[in-house]
DNA sequence: GAGTGGTCTAGACCACCAA
DNA sequence: TGGTGGTCTAGACCACTCT
């Protein structure tokens, strides 16, 4: 049982493979094709949409479809410990960047305040930091800091993590340290799914791309959380690392 | 701009997520949908399958298009160094079935190599496992061994790992302690994206998940190369976790 | 057999983009 | 202006599944 949508997609598919069609190139229009092939206007466009949800190509409006440069997702495995690195898509290192587009006093979900070990009324501050390379956005960080932290923080250092304006002179965790806490330990679990509507608009994601989802969770060495956070990453663009030490036995 | 199958597409979404459409369930079918809204066939199917590249919805020839179980994915935040939780997808937890259904001597791509640290000519011993849930498979464990260690292992232990049908009395890491080599950390990168087409029939993968996919070096204290992994899991029964020890300054 | 989704056609009009 | 992909129609036949 074998289509031939299916054998248009094929045969499209071996071309971007073997570099009859280059990276960044155009393959040939719906119309050229429905003539190459012999069928109808949709059958073509139902192969092509095929190749678009692989992720092999992006059809672009008015310009042709575009075959995506797939070229190699990171492989830079990192000495630290936790890190987070860009994938190159395509041309050279570009400039990173990090914006905190929202922060605020915020009553938490109850699935939040959970995941904080927190009272049904506690009050947290919520983040929102929209990280950047060159001009996309690749990664938005979504943070939730306990009441108890966030009042610590402001006392020992006079950094106010609710001010949006205010651009803390060090990193959180930094932070953290200077006023008692001692962040010991993060947890994250990660899944990848394909993005909703406006996910998929605000991330900028071409069709075929799913996002990379990380919850995080840090506590200190009494295993009181001190911060959580969703990130949220587009998956052509993000890879994760990890360097874990391993224990004294341990699986395979 | 707004067009029909947009919103054709936005009242299934609602409903779906207001639960007039259950988990399990089917939406009205294609025909009753083209009455409903009054459009024609490629219209609606062109509504539908956009939420099935969502992952909302997954259709079945013959039945209908049933509504997805997108149930919390884990939130099992595990204590363990290097652990691997499978989501409950639906119903409850199944046997965890592990299979090798390849092993032997190979001659590895200069990628693996490269990974490896290993000359041009070195063999090694490539193993593919397929880890089971109930009667779907997960994940692919691709493994590749350098002939020194699998040489060392079966020397101290008797343990022949290019064999595929000898079962490992115990798991790897602990047969490389008993042959001298102490595995003392792993780096483990993951991306997620889209799988081919081969990729989604091996794994079963309904039109809308992703694979995730972990690349992983195990190395001795000394930085040598132990072992190197690839695993490719299904993305909407795979969730990995981690628990990271935070070093003296760290990022936030 | 009745209903389902999957494939396919041959037309049509539209918005977008480049030259 | 001419080419591109995006949307949409109103038909058709197919394979699959359940009863």
């Amino acid at each position: 049982m074998t289509f031939r949508y299916q054998e248009i997609a094929a045969h499209l598919r071996d071309r971007i493979r073997n570099g009859t069609y280059r990276p960044g190139s155009c393959i040939p229009s719906i119309r050229e094709l429905m003539r190459e092939f012999g069928v109808a206007r949709d059958t073509v466009r139902d192969a092509v949409s095929r190749l678009a949800q692989e992720g092999l190509v992006t059809p672009k409006l008015g310009i042709g479809t575009v075959v995506r440069d797939n070229s190699l997702v990171t492989l830079a495995y990192r000495k630290d410990h936790v890190s987070q690195t860009w994938a190159v898509q395509t041309g050279e290192a570009e400039e990173v960047g990090d914006v905190i587009v929202q922060a605020g006093w915020d009553v938490a979900d109850p699935h939040i305040k959970e995941r904080l070990g927190l009272p049904p009324g506690a009050r947290v501050v919520y983040r929102v930091r929209h990280q950047r390379k060159g001009a996309d956005l690749c990664q938005i960080h979504e943070q939730w800091i306990p009441e108890e932290v966030v009042l610590a923080i402001r006392d020992a250092t006079g950094v106010d993590l609710s001010d949006q304006s205010v651009v803390p002179p060090t990193d959180l965790f930094t932070l953290m340290r200077q006023s008692g806490s001692s962040p010991a330990e993060v947890m994250e679990a990660i899944v990848a799914r394909m993005p909703g509507v406006e996910e998929g608009e605000t991330l900028g994601l071409p069709p075929g791309v799913p996002v990379l989802i990380t919850r995080r969770i840090t506590v200190d060495s009494q295993a009181r959380p001190l911060e959580t956070s969703v990130f949220t990453g587009a998956g052509d663009r993000t890879s994760l690392s990890y360097t874990v030490p391993l224990p004294a036995e341990g699986a395979a």
